[in-house]
DNA sequence: TTGAAAGCGCTACCAC
DNA sequence: GTGGTAGCGCTTTCAA
C-alpha cells in the first residue's frame, strides 16, 4: 500500500480511505488510486486488515457431514445472503465429533471468522465463553438448546404430523417410523410428531432409531424392521436418504412399493424425484433457511443482537409415487 | 498474550515461543505457560499471526457447485490429509461463474488462504499473476491446462473405454453418450474416450452434450434423444446424476431398464446403489483423490514446488443392474 | 534459556 | 480533503 501511495503521490492513509470508498476522498483522487491499484494488481493484506479492524469478513458454517445431501443447498442459501455484503463462506465438517467441532469453532475466537452458522445442533463449549456469542451465532436446520441464539428451522413436529395424516388418509394405520439419531433434537422432534399424530388417530406408534440418517442407516433399520413379526403397511423415514436405503432393501426382498408397502421420506432432495417409484416426501425450504440464517447473522453482526429471533419456515408434503391406498381387503 | 506473559512472569516473546513449542524454552516454563493459557481460555489472534508469519493455515477448495453430489467426498479427503497438519479447509462455490471464481481466488492473494485446490477445471486469472503460483495450487478431479500445476485425476478417457467395452461385451453396438458440458476438459475426455472406443469397435459414436451434468441435464438430454429416430439400445452417461435423470425419464415413457435399454453412469455416488434397478457405473476414488491433492499441496507449500506431479488414480467398473445382455433376436 | 525491540500492513484518530 | 502517526498482537532477530 505504501507503494501505491508513493505512485499516486498521496499519503498511505488516503489510499486506505480511497480503497474503503470513504466519502472523505475526492472522486478524482479515488479514480487515480483505483487506476494504479488496477495496474499493479495490488490487493490488501487480509491479515493486516484483520488485525486492525478486528474482523475477517468470513462466516464459518459448521455441519455434521458435508456429504449429507441435505446440507449443501442450505450453504448455497447462506452464500447468497452473505456474499453481496462482502462476506465469504467457510464450510467445516465436524463428522459429528464434538471435539472437531470445538477445534473448528476456535476460528471464531481467533478472529478467523466473524460469525458461525451452526447446522450441527450442538453449541461448541468454546463459543459459550465468547463475549456476546449470541451476536455471532445462528442455528439453522438443527436447533440448539440455547435461548439466546437465533434459530431458523421448520416445525419438525408438524411436518411429521403432515406425513402421518397423509398415510392415514390413504387408509394406513400400521405405520412405523424409521428415525434418525435420537440424541438430536431434530430427530427427536420428528419422532415425537409422529408419535403424537399416531396416538391422536388411535394408532400404535413404533419407532426404530438409527445412529445416522444416511442410506446405510436406512438399509440397516429396514433390516431390523423386517426381522420383526407383524409387518407394517407404511413407513415414514426421518430422511430421504434413509427412505432410499429402506426402499432398496425392501425391493430386494420382493416387497413391492407402493403396492405392498408405502414410504414417505423427509427433505425432498433432488434424487427423490428420480427414484423408482418417485418418493413422496416432506419438502423443506433449504435454500430459504440458509438465506434467512445468513441474513440474521449479518444483521446481528452489524447491529448487535436483539432478542433472539426464531424463524420457522413452512414445510410441504410432496405427493409422488411411493404411497399407495390401502385396500380394505387386507 | 501480553497478559499471559505478565501472569507467567516471563516476556511475551517467551510465551510466543512456548506456544510454538520451541525447543528453546524449558519444559518447566512451557508447562507453566500452558496452564495459564488453559485457565484464561486464551487463543492466539489469527490476524496478527497471519500478518507476521505470512501464512493463514487455511486451504481454499474451489468447486463449481457444492450441491453436485460428486464433490463433497473429495473435500472430505482433502480435510483428512490436511487437518492433522494444522490446516483447515475453506470451501467456495463458484457456480461455474469465472467472475465468482476470481473473487474467491483473491483469498490466496490477500493471504486469507495459503493454497488452493481447484476442482473447477479453470485456473483463475488472478492466480496466474501470483508469484510461484504453482507452489500454491493443485488441480483435483478437473484438469487445468497448465503444465506447472500438479494434477490429481483419473484417466477419464480410459474409464469411458471401460464403459463402452462393458456394453460391447453385452452385445450392444448402438450406444450413445449423454455428455456433460463440452467446454470442460473432463467431459471432453470422457466423450473422446467414448468415441475412440466406439470407433475401434467399428461402431458409430453419437454424443448428446449438455450444459450441466446434474439430474435435470440428464432428463433433458434424454428427451432430446428420444425425439430422435433410431433409438439406441444402450446409453453411457457422463455422470450418475445424469444417468438417474435419464433413466427416470425413460422409465416414465414406458422404457424398461435394462430390458429395453441399458444405462451406465459415471462417479458411483452413494445413490447409485439404491436406484431401481441399481446403476452400473464407473467408480472413481473421490476420497483418495482428495487426500492425494491435499498431500501434494501441503508438500509444495512447505518444500516448494518441484516438477509438477501428475497423479492418475485407478477407476473401476461397478456392474450392478442397469445393463442387460442384448439378445440377437433384436 | 530468556528478554528487548523491531516491524508485519493496515486502519483510524487527530491535525491541519 | 489530506497527511502524519500510533498501534493492532504477534514472530523473530539479536543481545545478554
Amino acid at each position: 500500500m505504501t507503494d501505491i501511495a508513493r505512485m499516486a503521490e498521496v499519503d498511505i492513509s488516503t489510499v486506505s480511505r480511497a480503497l474503503a470508498n470513504s466519502p472523505r476522498v475526492t472522486e478524482e483522487t479515488k479514480e487515480r488510486i483505483r487506476r494504479i491499484v488496477e495496474e499493479t494488481g495490488y490487493v490488501v493484506n487480509h491479515g493486516a486488515r484483520m488485525l486492525r479492524s478486528r474482523s475477517s469478513n468470513q462466516i464459518l458454517v459448521l455441519l455434521g457431514n458435508i456429504a449429507a445431501t441435505t446440507f449443501p443447498e442450505v450453504v448455497l442459501g447462506i452464500e447468497e445472503a452473505v456474499q453481496e455484503h462482502g462476506y465469504s463462506v467457510l464450510v467445516g465438517s465436524t463428522h459429528n465429533d464434538p471435539e472437531r467441532q470445538e477445534i473448528l469453532a476456535n476460528q471464531l475466537l481467533t478472529g478467523a471468522a466473524d460469525g458461525i452458522i451452526l447446522m450441527t445442533g450442538l453449541l461448541p463449549e468454546v463459543v459459550r465463553n465468547f463475549p456476546n456469542y449470541e451476536q455471532h451465532v445462528v442455528a439453522v436446520t438443527r436447533m440448539v438448546p440455547d435461548k439466546r441464539i437465533p434459530q431458523v428451522n421448520i416445525d419438525n413436529r408438524a411436518a411429521m404430523e403432515t406425513a402421518v395424516a397423509h398415510l392415514l388418509a390413504l387408509g394406513h394405520s400400521r405405520i412405523v417410523h424409521l428415525s434418525g439419531p435420537l440424541d438430536s433434537p431434530t430427530f427427536q422432534a420428528r419422532a415425537e410428531g409422529y408419535r403424537r399424530a399416531m396416538r391422536s388417530a388411535g394408532a400404535h406408534p413404533a419407532v426404530i432409531p438409527s445412529q445416522a440418517f444416511n442410506i446405510q442407516a436406512g438399509i440397516e433399520a429396514m433390516e431390523r424392521l423386517l426381522a420383526l413379526p407383524d409387518r407394517p403397511t407404511a413407513i415414514i423415514c426421518a430422511s430421504d436418504e434413509m427412505a432410499m436405503g429402506a426402499i432398496s432393501l425392501a425391493t430386494g426382498k420382493g416387497i413391492r412399493v407402493p403396492d405392498d408397502m408405502s414410504f414417505v421420506g423427509f427433505d425432498d432432495i433432488p434424487f427423490s424425484v428420480v427414484m423408482n417409484p418417485p418418493l413422496s416426501t416432506i419438502h423443506i425450504p433449504r435454500r430459504d433457511m440458509g438465506r434467512a440464517g445468513g441474513r440474521i447473522l449479518l444483521r446481528n453482526l452489524t447491529e448487535g443482537a436483539g432478542k433472539a429471533e426464531n424463524v420457522v419456515l413452512r414445510h410441504e408434503l410432496i405427493v409422488r409415487g411411493s404411497c399407495g391406498r390401502l385396500s380394505r381387503s387386507r
